[in-house]
Order: C-alpha cells, then structure tokens, then sequence
DNA sequence: TCAAATCTTTACACACTTTTTAAGCGGTAT
DNA sequence: ATACCGCTTAAAAAGTGTGTAAAGATTTGA
C-alpha cells in the first residue's frame, strides 16, 4: 500500500484541479482518473491508500465503481459528488463507502476527513513488534534493547546500533567501511580504530559463558554475525 | 465491548428522542447520557460500540469529550451537531471524531453512517481498556486520574499526558521528540530540556519506596516505560 | 489584583559514552 | 629469525547527555 498515496477520481477538470492543487500543496501525493474504468484499473495498480470518488462518471456509476473496489479492497473510499440527496448518500455508504462529501465543498474539510481516513490506516495497520532471535540472544527492536538468556542486556548506543546492524545481516561479512558508514553516517579511515572496541566490548558483552561465537572476525575484511544453535 | 450498544449524548430532550426512536425501531440497543461528564463515564463503564455526539453540552465542551474518550479508546465517534462551520468540523474531526452530520440531519443518511462504523467495526476489532494496570501504577483514563497503591497521584496536566503516552507505549522505547510532538504538540529542539524536567518530576512521585523502575532512561533515544512485577 | 500552582529556562556537576593511545598477540612473508 | 601487519585489549583522555536544583515566566484560581 502506498502510504502517501492518495487516487482522485474526478471528471470534471476544474473540480480535479481544485482537489490535486489543494493535494500538492499539503504533501500529499496523487494519481487522477477520469472515468469510471480508469478509477478500478488506478487502485489495482497503485494500490492507494485512500480514493476521493466522484459519482457522476462518464461511463459507469459511481457506486458499481466501490462494488468493485470493495470485492478485493477495504481502502478508504471518500465519495466527493454534487448529488446530495439522502438515497444517493446512503446508496454509496452502504456499497461500501466510508464517507460522503457533497459540492460544493469546503476545502479544509476535505483534508480533516482524509486525515480522519489517514488516522485510521495507522491505527488498524499496526504490527507486532518485530523480534530478533539467535541462539541465546534476542533483540527487541520496538523496546530498543537487546536480550542475552532472557536477562536485558547493559548496551550503549553505538553498541545497540552496532548489534542491530550485524543482526540485520546474520551470516553475512560486512566490510569495515560498510559499518562505519551505517554507524557513523560518514566513513573516515579513522573510525575503524573505534569499531575494533566497540567490536571488543560486544563480544565481552555477548560471551555469556556459554562461549557462543557471535561474531566472527573477517582478517582485512570485517565483521560477521554467525548464525548460531 | 458490546457489540450492538450505541451511546448517545444529546442534551436536547426531544431530538434524543428522535434519535433513540430511531435507533429503537432499527433494534439496535442504547444508553444516552445528557452532559459531558455523563458521556465520559458511560463510554468507560457501558463501552459502546459507536458515540453519537452533540458538541453543545451543558457542562465540558464536546472537544473535550472526544480528547477524554480518546485517551483510552478508538471506539467510533460520530459528531451530531447543529454547529455548521467548517472550523467546529475540522476540531472535532482532528482531535478524533469519525464522522460529523449537522443539523437537521436526515435519519436515514444517520443510520447509514451508523451502519459504516458498524462495518469498520468488525474488521478491526481489538478490545480496549479504560483502566491501565501496571504492578503499582494505576490509570483510570476515564476519570482521568493515576494511582500508586491505590493513592490517587497529585499530577499536573502535562505530568499526567507524559504517563499516559508512556502506558500507552509500555516497553516500547519513545523518542524524544516522539514525546515532545505528541504532548506539546510542536517539537522544538528546545524542549527536550523540559521533558528532562518533567521525567525527573514524574519519577519523584513516582518511586513508592518500592523501587520500582518504571522509567528507563535510552541515552540519546528518549525514555520506556517497563513492565513491571 | 494577588497568591499559588504550573511550566520553562538556565546552569552546572556528574556519570556515562566515545575516542584516542599504546602495549601485546599471532599470524605471514621476507 | 625478524620485521611487518592487522587484530585485540586495556586504560587514559576527551567529549556528551542526563539529572537536578533553583530562578524566572506564565497560567490559574480566588
């Protein structure tokens, strides 16, 4: 789903103006349609995250246009239209449409109700967070802080970042510059001195009696995380 | 939660009825409350599955009702106002509301509406509570108000905000300016010198002899709240 | 209007983090 | 062997972020 992503579906061209302008101007991003056909084929392909729809469209009717939308989607769907009577709302919020906003307009409306649909997609699409697990070592990145045996390990900051990093990349060798540039933004010669310590005082942290290999030196090379158990 | 109970807040006696008539002859089920105070308390004790909200209440504003329901729950809230204008639209909105119908609404576009939260409501659909329990710690987002032990905490606005986003985050780590934007609403560098203050402040009343580490400080990140016990 | 409470700012000490420096170790090639 | 090179490790030095107290500014409530 493309976050920032909002589909105007609109056929009058002063009214799409209206809406992409206003759009453009608060940072969002958009694709247009101007029928009905292009609006379905627009929220396949760029899978937006929410659709202004207006229902008087040249070649299918609005509503067939959520049916249609909603038979693999439940995005947000806005319907923007000039019809104003009570069936034509309730006809469009019971296809399957979130919310209804009849012309003319009031702009700064308009965008607290994309907000509104906005606030939702955070709310609804938030995942578990993400866990780190190798042998005896867990990382919690949501809590920001990693776990030898279950006991909460003392990390400092570039320790923490350092660990995230080789976890990241369990078997792989990271290059020496390729670590100083992840962990320090730039890459100066000089910083490699500073990694074999922070490298010295991770495994010191890391080696928990239970003499685990974790990281693995790379003679003129880097640095490896082994995957381990 | 239940499931098909409606809750609402009108201080009009005879539009309530126009409204509770109409949710009756539809079988949906209801508690309706008169003031602010009362739809606070009914959300947290009745826990409905949809608000219907009037802004111009007798006792808090109906902005505030929203901000208090929204501390502690993501139930879905519909504004019913007589109140027009574009900017008591966008507050309300903004500050968590999920739809706004002014009067003199039509009943049927009403129980439309009602019927799109409904559906949204079944997709989600992850229960919530208005109380917050942590070893010590108490909260009670409905009346607004912390206990340690069962004292009730003396907390000042801002104090009182901190915890609350910190329970709502527990074991995550959040970042100083997450912080700062989400309880002064702009992040200005300069306020991370306050959040120190308050932290220091809100560990003070918060260490009960018990030792109790809730707050974890991250050097260069920002503060945790710990599970505790 | 004043007093009390709350919030912001400032300054400083201190603890912790990071960098630097240097000594020791173990390979490898001359 | 010995000289070199890159790696580890320890410890000192430099640098930063944090907690705290106290004073100044602002808001709140009588």
């Amino acid at each position: 789903m493309n976050k920032d992503l909002i589909l105007v579906v609109e056929d009058d061209a002063s009214v799409r103006n209206l809406i992409t302008t206003t759009l453009k101007t608060n940072n969002y991003k958009y694709v247009t349609a101007d029928s009905g056909a292009g609006a379905i084929s627009a929220a396949a392909t760029h899978n937006p995250a929410i659709v202004l729809l207006d229902l008087g469209l040249p070649d299918i009717d609005g509503v067939q246009v959520i049916n249609q939308i909603r038979s693999w989607s439940s995005m947000p769907i806005v319907v923007v239209s000039a019809r104003g009577d009570d069936s034509d709302k309730i006809l469009a919020l019971d296809a399957g449409a979130d919310d209804y906003i009849t012309k003319p307009f009031s702009v700064a409306e308009l965008l607290a109700r994309i907000r509104v649909m906005q606030r939702r997609i955070n709310v609804s699409g938030q995942e578990e967070s993400p866990v780190f697990v190798n042998g005896a070592l867990t990382i919690d990145y949501a809590a920001g802080c990693a776990y030898l045996d279950g006991e909460e390990m003392r990390l400092t900051p570039i320790e923490y970042k350092l660990l995230c990093l080789l976890a990241h990349n369990v078997g792989k060798v990271l290059t020496h510059t390729y670590i100083t540039q992840k962990v320090w933004g730039s890459s100066w010669e000089n910083d490699i001195a500073s990694l074999r310590v922070f490298m010295a005082t991770l495994r010191k942290k890391l080696e928990n009696g239970s003499k685990q290999e974790f990281i693995q030196t790379h003679v003129g090379i880097g640095y490896r995380m082994n995957k381990v158990d």
